[in-house]
DNA sequence: AGCACGCCGACT
DNA sequence: GTCGGCGTGCTC
């Protein structure tokens, strides 16, 4: 029998079916083996198994070792692959590696195992007088122990706790209590009980949801709620209903999300069913965990992006909630849309799709028009909570009052007033550090990386410049380098100044702050969480992070700095993505009894988009939205393609991108009917980590897959070592 | 990706 | 004279 195999090497030239002969080894579809490869030996994945192999008998090498006693590539994953590597011209060896625990490859993660002992059935109805002397008080105690304590046995970790070793020893020599090693599973968040005591009652809207899902097969659906809505009580109750139907369930929350708050909801829902994908997890657990959906233990997967590659059987509902969210989208090697990957999947299985958002994207809301999704809406508030007051305030005019500083005199009264009252603050600002830049006030001089094309960021707290693409740390400057100018001046605030402003204002309180720098280490993020929502401290500053679905009770207020810092990005999605982050900000106030308010500063206050975010009105925004999409032909009246080419050979790289460019200039010559704009140009950010960086912009009419595929073949033709170069459909940011 | 084979510059 | 630079070619 010969074995097929992709290595796992990823680079393109042998991402191919190399054979092996499987000598005596009973080696299945599915598993992973060490084979020779070259001069070294390497991991595999056995795809295929064949009587005969057309190659010459000499050139055939033997497997070695197999890795997996199971396949742990499922026959549904395999077709996957399939899919992946055909339509998004994807490496089988990357497609792979997205299946399966990172840890699993090169061994580096095992199964743990530990001495378990039990009485020996021999023994355990006899006497114990027999055969363990009287003075061996220490014997006949774990004897006693283990017969009307322990009857299926004790962890030998456990019983060394409460008796001596050596008795142990003793009577596992004499056959007396039987030692084995035992598969253990680690368990995350293990302290977290199951607690089904708490029966919710649905809103009738919630309540049409549920039953418009769990009626239904093979279908999709968009669930637009506005915040505070439950749509995770709709989430909860459609699995429920699924596992009721012996089918299993996926839910997909951004990253971000997988909050302690949001895991012990799962766990005390669905016990010991259900399984969390999560890259806060210890390799041992994620892996023990992503074995517990292979071998069906777990019926119920929680995880972000990843996890919509679970090896579930039988799958009946994959959830993405928050849809709308950039991080389903992989914005690296292999990549993919998550909600793609769902679709496929939900078709193969027969499943049901469920996205869920407060503010989905233009996108999936037009979907819904167009029926590719049932729409299925909850306009109303659980409990019937109002939804806060916006404020939205113009900046300009502040500046035209003598007020320069980063508050308005609206906010900083609406924030006294906040701390008076014991309440909560939440402050929110997308620009991390204490200065966005350093300019000399004399000759006009920015520090910039020497490694990237961008300013650096002025750090207080560390007393540093850093740059905030390659990491780069630089010390600060008294004088500019340029002309000795001791002059210096700083650039827009960042969270770290808000932070220093605030400590001064308001002397005594307590302000946290959540960004980038602040939740690096592990278990910082939770931390800072908990020390808020315990009150310590009465304000919280932070970029996006803090825009995600937590939820303070005492928070009564929430400032938007500076609601523009998205607007004038350079990128058709700029609209959407302001309304969705204020939106979603503005949704942290006033969660329990007491009315929140909010205060968005703006410089554009005149935006449409401002009037739809205060009064809430999605609708609304969508429909203008659309239009102006369908006159641009912007997605989801086109599909966007970005070629990205990068070197630290500017020359090189420049001739890559002509050789791509002149080769799509021809393909749309031969189909100038699908080609609705395609230009080259260099990057936004020039330069990152020394490497030049190009792209070239292909806007193509909807339905034209079979352009789009050609275009991932021209970009995968003409690779060249040194420079990097790949094709993405509708990128999530175009810099 | 690795590793080896192979042809041209500065060194004990 | 050689040590070593990385260009190109191969891996069942």
């Amino acid at each position: 029998m010969f074995a097929e195999v992709i290595v796992d090497i990823a680079a393109s030239e042998i991402d191919r079916i190399f054979d092996y002969d499987c000598g005596d080894l009973d080696v299945t579809r599915g598993v992973r083996v060490n084979v020779p490869f070259g001069r070294l030996v390497t991991e595999g994945f056995v795809i295929g198994i064949k009587e005969t192999s057309a190659l010459p008998k000499d050139k055939i090498k033997k497997v070695i070792k197999i890795l997996d006693k199971q396949p742990i590539i499922t026959d549904e994953m395999f077709e996957l692959m399939d899919y992946m590597t055909s339509r998004l011209r994807l490496m089988k060896v990357d497609v792979l590696r997205l299946f399966i625990p990172a840890a699993m490859r090169g061994g580096r993660v095992r199964e743990l195992t530990r001495q378990f002992a039990y009485l020996s059935e021999d023994y355990r109805d006899r006497d114990p007088n027999e055969f363990i002397r009287k003075s061996a008080l220490a014997q006949h105690e774990l004897f006693e122990y283990l017969l009307t304590e322990k009857p299926e046995g004790e962890l030998v970790s456990e019983l060394t706790k409460v008796t001596s070793a050596s008795a142990l020893k003793n009577l596992a020599e004499r056959g007396i209590v039987v030692i084995t090693d035992t598969e253990l599973m680690r368990l995350p968040y293990s302290d977290i009980k199951p607690d089904k005591s708490k029966k919710v009652i649905l809103t009738e809207e919630q309540a049409h949801a549920v039953n418009a899902i769990t009626h239904a097969s093979g279908q999709s659906f968009l669930l637009h709620g506005v915040t505070g809505s439950g749509k995770t009580e709709v989430y909860m109750h459609c699995i429920e209903e699924t596992l009721k139907q012996s089918r299993t369930a996926i839910m997909l929350v951004p990253e971000i999300s997988l909050t302690p708050q949001v895991l012990r909801n799962f766990r005390s829902r669905f016990g010991d069913s259900v399984a969390i994908l999560h890259s806060a997890l210890s390799h041992g657990e994620k892996f023990d965990e992503w074995r517990k959906c292979l071998s069906g233990d777990a019926k119920v997967v929680l995880g972000a992006r990843s996890a919509v590659f679970a090896p579930l059987e039988n799958l009946g509902i994959i959830i993405i909630d928050e849809e709308h969210d950039s991080s389903y989208v992989s914005d690296r090697n292999p990549r993919y849309s998550t909600a793609e990957i769902a679709e496929w999947r939900v078709k193969y299985n027969g499943a049901n799709l469920v996205l869920g958002s407060a503010t989905p994207s233009v996108e999936t809301y037009y979907s819904s028009k167009i029926c590719k999704y049932r729409l299925l809406e909850l306009t109303g508030r659980v409990n019937k909570r109002p939804l806060p007051e916006i404020e939205v305030v113009n900046m300009c005019r502040e500046i035209a009052h003598g007020n320069n500083s980063i508050f308005s005199t609206s906010l900083m009264r609406e924030l006294d007033d906040c701390i008076k009252n014991g309440n909560q603050a939440m402050l929110f600002l997308n620009r991390r550090g204490y200065a966005s830049f350093v300019m000399c006030k004399a000759c006009g001089y920015v520090a910039k990386c020497e490694r990237c094309d961008v300013s650096l960021v002025y750090h207080r707290e560390e007393s540093r410049l850093k740059c905030h693409y390659c990491g780069n740390m630089y010390s600060t400057l008294d004088v500019c380098p340029q002309c000795g100018s001791p002059f210096m001046k700083e650039g827009y605030i960042g969270t770290e100044k808000v932070v220093r402003i605030l400590e001064e204002a308001f002397p005594g309180v307590g302000v946290l702050r959540m960004d980038n720098d602040t939740t690096r280490s592990k278990g910082a993020h939770a931390k800072i969480l908990a020390e808020f929502g315990s009150k310590k401290a009465q304000l919280l500053v932070g970029t996006q992070m803090i825009a995600k679905g937590h939820d303070f009770p005492d928070v009564t207020l929430v400032g938007i700095l500076d609601a523009d810092m998205s607007l004038h990005m350079a990128d058709y999605r700029s609209v959407e993505r302001t309304y969705q982050l204020t939106t979603q900000v503005a949704g942290r106030a006033g969660r329990a009894l007491q009315k929140g308010k909010v205060v968005l500063q703006t410089y554009a206050p005149q935006h449409y988009v401002y009037n739809y975010v205060r009064t809430g009105d999605y609708k609304g925004f969508y429909e203008k939205e659309i239009n102006l999409r369908e006159v641009t032909k912007y997605p989801p009246f086109s599909t966007i393609m970005r070629v990205m080419v990068s070197g630290t050979d500017d020359g090189k790289a420049s001739e890559v991108l002509k050789n791509i460019y002149e080769r799509i200039i021809k393909l749309k010559d031969e189909n100038p009917e699908k080609f609705l704009y395609l230009a080259y140009m260099r990057a936004p950010l020039k330069k990152i980590m020394d490497e030049y960086r190009m792209k070239i912009l292909v806007r193509v009419a909807v339905n034209s897959d079979d352009v789009i595929g050609s275009i991932y073949d021209i970009v995968n033709d003409c690779k060249v070592s040194k420079v990097t170069s790949y094709a993405e459909v509708n990128p999530v940011k175009l810099s």
